[in-house]
DNA sequence: AATGAATGAGGCTTCATTCAT
DNA sequence: AATGAATGAAGCCTCATTCAT
C-alpha cells in the first residue's frame, strides 16, 4: 500500500476531473471558475495549471476520460447477443441508463451541445469516439432487425438519428430547462413510452409500404 | 418618402433583433457581446440602449417578436381543425418546420439548452411563453386522438415530451455537432421517418395494452 | 397680456433653473441626469442646451440665481435696528429661516459644501456673495453688542463660525444623514435651543475672564 | 527578517485604505476611481479585488478601522469618568481632535455628506457605527451633567445636535469652502469658543426657567 | 427655437493566467 | 510539486454632449 501523499499526488489529476466535470455540468464550461475547479478538488489554483495547460486542455480531457469505456461494453453485449432485435435495443438502453443515465457523465451531452461550436476539434473527437460508435450499435440492431423481418425497412442513418433523440433530449432537458418544470418528469416512464412507440412502430406489417 | 432618419428609426429594432439574433445563435447569449451586435446593425453601442434595457431584454424581445406569433398561430390552428388527430400533428410540424426551423430561429432551441442553468430569468421566461404552450398544443392534439379512440392510451405529459425531443434534437444537432458530420443528413427524410414511427406507435390496435 | 406660447419662451431658463435646483438638492450635482433636469421642466435634453452650454453653467446659474436677494434683505434689516443686539441676532434669524430654511433653497448649503472642490471659481462667487455678507451680518450684531457690554469680548470672526454652524448643519442634515434617522427632529425647537445656548452664553458676567 | 512578498501582503489592506481614505476625501466617493486607489497603493486594479469586494466595502473597511476604534475609545473614557461633566465634554472633544481632526480622517464627515443621499447603505452604515454612538457620548455627558445639578435642564437629544453641529462644520468647512478663505482660520480658537459659549450656555443659573 | 436619436468615453467588476516563493 | 498574490484584458452599462431635422 503506498503512502498517503504518493497516493494523493497520483490521484490528483482524476480529482481535478471530477472536479471539473461537475461544474462544468453544473454551469457550463464559461461560466465554471477554475478557483471553484480547484477548491472543489482541495488545491490551489496554480497547481491546477501543472496538470492542465489551460481551461480548454482541461475540458478536453474530462470529455475524452469520461465516456468511452460504455461504449466498448455495449459494443461486446451487441456482438454476442442472440435474441430479437428490439430487446437489443432495450438491453442496449437498459445498460447505457445505468452507466451513464444514472451518473455524473449524464451531463456531458448538454455540455458537448452546448460547447461543440466553441471547440471543433473537441466536437470532432467526441463525435468519432462516442456518436458514432453509439450511432454504430443502434445502426446494428436496426439493420439485424431488418434483415430478420422484424422491423421493417427504413432509412436506417436517419432512423437511428430519430431513435437517439429522445434519449439525448432526456438528459440533455434535465441540465438545462428542467428547472422551470414544477412537476418532477419520470425518467423510467419516458424511457418505456419511448420504446413502447418504438416496439410498435418499427413493427413490420402486413400492408407494409417502403418508407 | 419619408426622410432617412425618420425611416432609420422606425426600422432600427428590427435591425437590432436580427442581429442580436443572429449572434446569439452563433456564439451564445453569455459570448455575444452587445457592441457586436450593435455594430452588426450599423449603430453604436449606446443606440442599443436606447431601445432595449438590457442584455437580458434585448434577448427577450428575440424569443417575443420571433417565436411567440408562430406558437400562437399554431394555437389557432389547432382550435379550428376538423380533421383527424395525427392530421393535426402533421399540420403543426409543417407550419413549425416553415417558421422556425427554416429560419435563423431554428438556433433558439441549442440556445437555450446551453444558457438556461446560468440564465433562469430567461429559461423561466422561454418555458412559460414557448415550452408550455408548445407542450400545450401537442398534448391538444394527443388528447384529442385518444378520446376519439384515433389514439391508443398513454401519459400524456410524457408522450408530448417523447414526441418533441426528436424535433428539438434536429434543431440542437443541426446547431452543435453538425459541422462533424461529414454526409449531410436530410431534415425532410427525419421529419418523415419520426412522423412515419409515430404514425404507427400511437395508433390503437386490437389488442391493446393499457400504458 | 403676453401669448401663452411667448411666456412660456421666456420662463423657460427660470423653470429650467428650478427643476435643476430641485435635482441638485436632491440627488447631488453628479448623480443629477440632464434628462431627469429636462423631463422636469417639461422640455427635451436638446433645448436646455440652448439655454446652457453645459452641466457645470447650469449648475453655476442655480448657485448665483438663488440666494443673494434674501441676503440683501438682511442686511437693511440689521441697518435700521434699533433694539439690543441679541434681538438682532433673532430677527436676522427668522428672516433667514422663512426666506431660505423653508424653502427649495435650502438644499444649497449642502450643494455648495459638496461640489465646493470641483466649482472652485464657483465656490468663491458663493464665497463672496453669500458667505462673506452672511457673516458681515453676524459680525455686526456681535461687535455692536460687545461695544454696547451686551456680549462679552470674544474673537469675532471665529464667534461668527460658531455661531452660523448649527445653523448651516440643520440644513446640511436635512439634505444628507436625516434619512437615516427614525425620529424626526424638530427644527424649531433645534433652533430655539442653539438661541437659548447663545443668549446664556455670549451674556456679559460679572466675573469677566477675557478670551 | 520576513520575505518581501509576505510582507507586502500582510500591509496590503492598510496601504489600500490609506490610499481610498486619501482619493475619497479628495474627491469624493462616486469620482474616486478604484484604478486610482489601486494605483495609489502601487498595486493593479485588480488587487485591490483581493482584499476588499467592491467599492462599498472598502469605504466601509475605511470607516471600521479609521474612526470607529476612536468611538470605542471615546466610550471606555465616558464610562470610567469620574469629574464634573463639561470636562468629560471637553476630554471627549480633545480625544476625538487629536484622533480625527488632525488626521485625514477629518474628511470623512464632509465626504458622508456629500454622498449619503446616493448611497443609502453607506450613510446607514455611518449613522449606525458612528453617528449613533457619538450622539450617545455627548447625550451621556448631558445627563450626567443634568441629574447633577451641574446642567440646566433641556432636551437632550436636540441639544446633542446643536452641540455637536459646530464640531462638525469645522471639519466640513475645512474639506469645501476653506480654499476660499484667504485668512487662515484658528480650529483650537474655533473649539475654544464654543466650548466657551457652552461652558456658560450650559450652567444652571439661580433664575432658571425650563425649556 | 425645439427635438430626440445617436454617439462613445469611462468606471466597476470578473477571472484566466503568470510567477515569485 | 504546490501556493496564492498579482495582473490586466474584456464586457456591461450610463450619460453628457452633438447634430440633423
Amino acid at each position: 500500500m503506498l503512502a498517503p501523499r504518493k497516493r494523493r499526488k497520483e490521484a490528483r489529476p482524476a480529482e481535478l476531473l471530477e472536479a471539473a466535470l461537475g461544474l462544468f455540468v453544473e454551469k457550463g464550461f464559461t461560466a465554471t471558475r477554475l478557483e471553484d475547479v480547484a477548491a472543489r478538488a482541495g488545491v490551489s489554483k496554480g497547481t491546477l495549471y501543472l496538470y492542465f495547460e489551460n481551461k480548454d486542455a482541461l475540458f478536453k480531457a474530462v470529455i475524452q476520460e469520461g465516456i468511452i469505456p460504455v461504449i466498448a461494453e455495449n459494443e461486446a453485449i451487441a456482438a454476442r447477443h442472440t435474441g430479437c432485435s428490439f430487446a437489443l435495443l432495450e438491453i442496449l438502453l437498459d445498460n447505457w441508463w445505468s452507466k451513464i443515465g444514472q451518473t455524473a457523465f449524464a451531463g456531458i451531452p448538454k455540455l458537448m451541445v452546448a460547447e461543440a461550436r466553441n471547440f471543433p476539434d473537441l466536437a470532432r473527437f467526441y463525435y468519432e469516439h462516442v456518436i458514432s460508435r453509439g450511432r454504430g450499435l443502434v445502426g446494428f440492431a436496426l439493420r439485424r432487425g431488418m434483415e430478420s423481418g422484424e422491423f421493417r425497412s427504413m432509412d436506417v442513418e436517419t432512423t437511428i438519428d430519430v431513435i437517439i433523440a429522445p434519449i439525448l433530449m432526456l438528459l440533455i432537458w434535465r441540465y438545462s430547462m428542467s428547472c422551470c418544470q414544477n412537476s418532477e418528469s419520470d425518467p423510467q416512464l419516458y424511457l418505456r413510452i419511448h420504446m413502447d412507440l418504438l416496439r410498435q412502430g418499427l413493427r413490420k406489417t402486413e400492408n407494409e409500404t417502403q418508407v
